[in-house]
DNA sequence: TGCATTTGATTTATCGTTAACCCTCGAAGG
DNA sequence: CCTTCGAGGGTTAACGATAAATCAAATGCA
């Protein structure tokens, strides 16, 4: 029912690809029909129809965005930046959540690809050495760069944060404010709690100061989780005085735990969050924070694949780490208030 | 490159249509011939290509969602609600966010419609009275649903929160608190706004309170705004001792002037926002809101819409409001603290 | 046996566009 | 006058599927 370009070479008398060429800027055109055929394209308010157009180009101008869940602000940024960044290029973002689910990660990834995806970007949950899914990828030959979580021994693109370097970074600015004995709520167990983990057992090292096991806690990635890890954390012998939590829920719960056991923050007990969520200036003490960076990884994780889609191959797989940086704010101000 | 169909048709001695039968379960086909194609099928790993399913099917089980914003919590919970709800019924969801820009909102529609999406469901930023871009919609018959913004005037489906029950909800709670002094800090200038203060009006009203216009001053949608407008209610006299938020950040730049202000929360003034976004149980003083029911919204946008996709038309527009639900916290317990 | 019906598959015609090649006509050049 | 060439188009054949119609062989039934 809608205006084709059939319709518009009708009515001019015209053929269709002399309406297919005007439209592209291609070809030899002479300037009266070209204007002849803009201008009643106009008037139907004709619009291109792109799946015909794919079929035909074998290109969709679409890429397909497979995130572990949208609601988190982290990843709703990174959607965001995707979407931004490709936009001026033409493209349209086809997204697609997966709870946390690999097997639905995978049927999602298909559909994808069975759409015709240009390319994909992806942060993924298979289980390490579960290549299965990127096979297919790769066999299609379509572009895609991870995101936010690796995965060891595949040769593929991937930009993220720099997880040992926030782990370094937030446990030496707890060091240079004079803390001494640095507890840890590191989250669950994948690659990026272990290098969050790691950073700060380097930054501990390099300090002069003693690493305690007992000061590391499972934490999970929630505030329930963090809050549950704080009680822990506030019976070991001796008390810590600060804490680097894996991220901003689980250091909102490690702060709300502290001031339920009487202490004052940052007084007696520091925190150190992760990840910059936007609402960290409302809380009751402003929360310190790594800042990933997050914007940013979408916006890379745009360009990277958009150059990847339009030379088609010969690039090797480019993995960008984003620094991270440091906001301070109330919940680590001894100095300030004492 | 790709298996095609032809692929498999080739190998197996049968005709393409054979092999499309098979994999829609349609037609008659004996079970050897259907056992061969879908085993060969498997074997060569095959994948619909759904660009060419759609052009001559008509139907890209796409849907277009187009949000004035991701980042925003309330706009990624729909986004998500949206995306599960249509995943189950083989839809995909093609994204496009416009930065509360009408015009780019406009040509962003144009494309989707290009893209051949089946349905669009959009929380619009189109001045009122400003209906030719859905003028185009309607005219591919494109089913669309509105959301959250109502758009007055246009004979559209629409999902969004019932924001008069939101304001009256509010005002009723202080009121049952006991709170007689009650202000409002209100959004911009539109449509949801102006009846939230409808409902806090005709709440004061029912309760046998003077509205003093005084009391009623613009806050934006911020934080920040928030804060600017409540030191601004702080100066009136008498002073407020309750104060209906128009949203969640702005209550919560409220609670930061009332804190500076050095009165206590809720004690002296009491707060309720509204949108119950997650981290309310975080602040300092937990902030009673009220719920908007924003998963809902997108859940029943998603089953509204495909229900005009699937029955291509004769239902006329159904505007649905979801009723809200008073999530009660620290901010107005009044009666536990004192 | 003869004719209608069912079964299982094939043929043909799109869907709306683009790629690749072909055609025509007038002007230029020898 | 004949050839050549380029400008300005047109023709034909995909792209990978589905819809609709058709067909041959097997089956049913009187």
């Amino acid at each position: 029912m809608p205006v084709t370009m059939m319709d518009i070479a009708r009515d001019l008398n015209v053929s269709v690809v002399t309406v297919s060429k005007v439209l592209r800027h291609q070809g030899r055109i002479s300037d009266a029909t070209r204007k002849r055929v803009l201008q009643h394209a106009k008037k139907l308010n004709y619009q291109m129809n792109w799946v015909a157009r794919s079929l035909v180009t074998r290109r969709t101008y679409t890429i397909g965005l497979l995130l572990p869940e949208f609601a988190h602000p982290f990843f709703a940024e990174i959607a965001r930046a995707v979407a931004n960044g490709v936009r001026p290029h033409g493209y349209h973002v086809l997204i697609a959540s997966f709870e946390e689910d690999p097997e639905l990660e995978a049927s999602e990834v298909d559909s994808l690809l069975a759409r015709q995806v240009d390319g994909l970007i992806i942060a993924t949950a298979q289980p390490s050495r579960q290549a299965e899914m990127f096979k297919r990828v790769a066999a299609r030959k379509t572009p895609y760069v991870l995101i936010d979580r690796p995965v060891s021994g595949l040769r593929a693109s991937f930009v993220g944060a720099d997880n040992r370097a926030i782990g370094r970074m937030a446990t030496e600015h707890l060091i240079a404010r004079g803390y001494r004995c640095i507890a840890h709520l590191r989250g669950p167990q994948v690659g990026i709690a272990a290098e969050r983990l790691e950073g700060y057992r380097s930054a501990l090292k390099k300090g002069g100061l003693r690493h305690d096991e007992n000061y590391v806690v499972d934490a999970g990635y929630t505030e329930t989780t963090g809050y549950e890890g704080m009680k822990k954390l506030l019976v070991s012998n001796p008390q810590p005085d600060a804490v680097f939590c894996y991220n901003d829920p689980v250091a909102i719960g490690a702060m709300r735990a502290i001031r339920e056991a009487g202490l004052r923050l940052p007084h007696d007990i520091a925190v150190v969050g992760a990840g910059n969520v936007h609402y960290n200036d409302a809380l009751s003490v402003p929360l310190t924070s790594v800042d990933q960076g997050t914007c940013k990884i979408g916006t890379l994780a745009a360009e990277l694949l958009l150059a990847r889609i339009s030379t088609n191959r010969g690039l090797r797989p480019k993995k960008i780490l984003i620094p991270p940086r440091l906001v301070e704010r109330e919940s680590t101000r001894r100095g300030c208030d004492s």
